[in-house]
DNA sequence: CTGAAAGCGCTTACAG
DNA sequence: CTGAAAGCGCTTACAG
């Protein structure tokens, strides 16, 4: 009626995954060798290894993470933290791109990635010590505004992290990955002064953003290389979304009627000012060039379709990856700048 | 210079977070008290209770997962599951809704999410071991098309999931949450039918997913309940991209020129219907009324607005965690419809 | 090259 | 209500 412990736990077994035990007990080895064999068999004879293996093929035994994390002090894991407004970032394009392209980079390696997201205080307060618990390894930080509080947290925990863009507001050194923002623009805005135009404008990012800045500061460096002196009256600052674009141009258009060329600082916004050129009754690119930024998925489909600046999106992706996992293993942290390319198509 | 093994172990603790151990330790009491504290604080008086939450408090305590899914054997957490081209699935806008709200659903429940695709067979092979060994408790399916072969490991494996959308091409119960596709279709015939059309085509979705199938259904249905009779000449089968649906479109004008509106599957292959009639020199509403399906984010804008069936979205990622909860707890499957809307735009 | 043993941080019957 | 103890499935010095 009552099976002694051993008989219990045996009947148990059956129902459950196999564990090193089984494969030790089939493979008539201790189960330190089989764990040798599963780190990559080495001070192990090829007549144990091949016994282990053929246990572990027949047992179909996986690995119980949970167990060796207890013993590693490995959580095994990635986190893919999205600290922004959720709206903004499921909604922009580039960011499914990032996201797939880490999911695929992590996979190669076996790494299971973790989606978190702390759009608010509050969320924030939630993940915080689940993260700095190092439930995680490390995280991979999406996060495009100033003084994003985490990253003190996760400095403090000595938690590895590798944040997407210029960390701004930030002081010591962090790593993270970026596209070559400023050597973007200035790729675009030389492309529009070799076309011939004289008068170009820009809608700027948001000015706390990597991108809003160094984008900007492109256009004004390679002005000011062509001796173009600085006109605040073709500066406009946009938040990144189509509607704003729009409302940027407007403005440019109304205090400089005689722009002949506009660099925006997202296709998204792009967009939005070919729409307001065209409602002004203005030709593009005859009448005004318009230069993107991103490549997004939009860019070949507008009208016209949008001559633009490719961000590396998979390599930045596949970057972060590696330096993530590079400072898991120890290494210090690094900047990795990837440079970006100019597509041309009719906007410009 | 050698230290004895407990003062090893201290100094080494120092490093590390707190564990249960050292709380017990603040506390004055013993591991299991603390843990039962941890578990909801059952049989345990008010005063262990409350030296308990202090020192938790004070140490900055948060349990060890890894440890506790040892012993629970359970992994604490629950994979999002992509089985299908990645491709197509993160351009999908509907995914990222899906996506969103799956994650929000969990964060809320402090359970991990993990993000896992499968679009190949290669990345199905590596990724079912994983699942099947039970590294997560449970998981959620996306996979639009016929014939999943994972759901037979997932049975195997007894690892509880559920599908978003009804599996096709499965026997048994399965659990599955989807939008009420029958109905809403013949929502929009109706729809489409009181306005006075007559004449009214469709474009279906792929005919081997449960949208495709039953929308189609629905179209049929509704026509068959007015008695008007079946032309196969108003029936076109896409693939739910926008350039399938701009092709069908000019196939259905050509073969019934006299059709004065058409019931489109999804809201990307309507914008590519909405194109093709333009181009073909015809109005919209005026000449042919287009009523798409989704409500995705490019229906408010495309020229005009289309007029469309809403996806319940958030309440099926919401019942998607919640079904997988409930079945992760022991609970058997389950099959939840819920309910679509009409809206009412300029198309149609 | 290999086995025996300790230990990772928890939970949970089992006694009391 | 509470403590002592066993055990979850691994890894890793330590001896040999």
């Amino acid at each position: 009626m009552t099976d002694t412990a051993p008989q219990r736990r045996a009947r148990a077994r059956s129902k459950r995954p196999p564990t090193i035990h089984d494969v030790a007990a089939h493979a008539g080895v201790s189960r330190g060798t089989v764990s040798r064999v599963l780190q990559g068999g080495d001070n192990v004879s090829p007549a144990a290894r091949e016994a282990v293996n053929a246990a572990i093929r027949k047992l179909g035994y996986v690995v119980n993470r949970a167990a060796r994390s207890l013993v590693t002090q490995r959580a095994g894991s990635v986190a893919f933290l999205l600290s922004e407004t959720q709206d903004r970032f499921f909604s922009d394009p580039n960011f499914t791109t990032l996201l797939r392209g880490c999911t695929a980079a992590l996979a190669e390696l076996d790494i299971p990635l973790i989606l978190v997201t702390a759009g608010s205080e509050a969320e924030r307060r939630r993940i915080t010590p689940y993260l700095s618990a190092h439930h995680v390894d490390g995280v991979l930080l999406f996060s495009s505004h100033r003084g994003n509080p985490m990253i003190d947290h996760f400095l403090a925990a000595d938690l590895p992290f590798v944040c997407c863009g210029k960390p701004l507001g930030q002081r010591g050194a962090l790593s993270y990955v970026a596209a070559d923002d400023r050597e973007g623009a200035k790729n675009m805005v030389r492309h529009l002064l070799e076309s011939g135009r004289t008068r170009i404008a820009t809608i700027a990012g948001p000015q706390d953003t990597p991108g809003g800045l160094e984008r900007l500061a492109g256009y004004r460096e390679t002005l000011a290389e062509h001796g173009i002196a600085h006109d605040k009256r073709l500066v406009a600052t946009g938040d990144y979304s189509r509607a704003s674009g729009e409302s940027c141009m407007y403005h440019l258009l109304a205090r400089a009627p005689d722009l002949d060329a506009v660099f925006v600082a997202s296709d998204l916004m792009a967009d939005g000012a070919l729409t307001a050129i065209q409602r002004a009754g203005l030709r593009v690119p005859e009448d005004i060039a318009v230069g993107g930024f991103d490549d997004s998925p939009v860019a070949p489909s507008t009208r016209p379709p949008l001559t633009t600046i490719q961000q590396p999106w998979d390599r930045i992706s596949k970057m972060m990856v590696r330096q993530l996992l590079a400072q898991i293993n120890g290494e210090g942290p690094a900047t990795v700048i990837l440079p970006t390319k100019l597509v041309v198509r009719e906007s410009a």
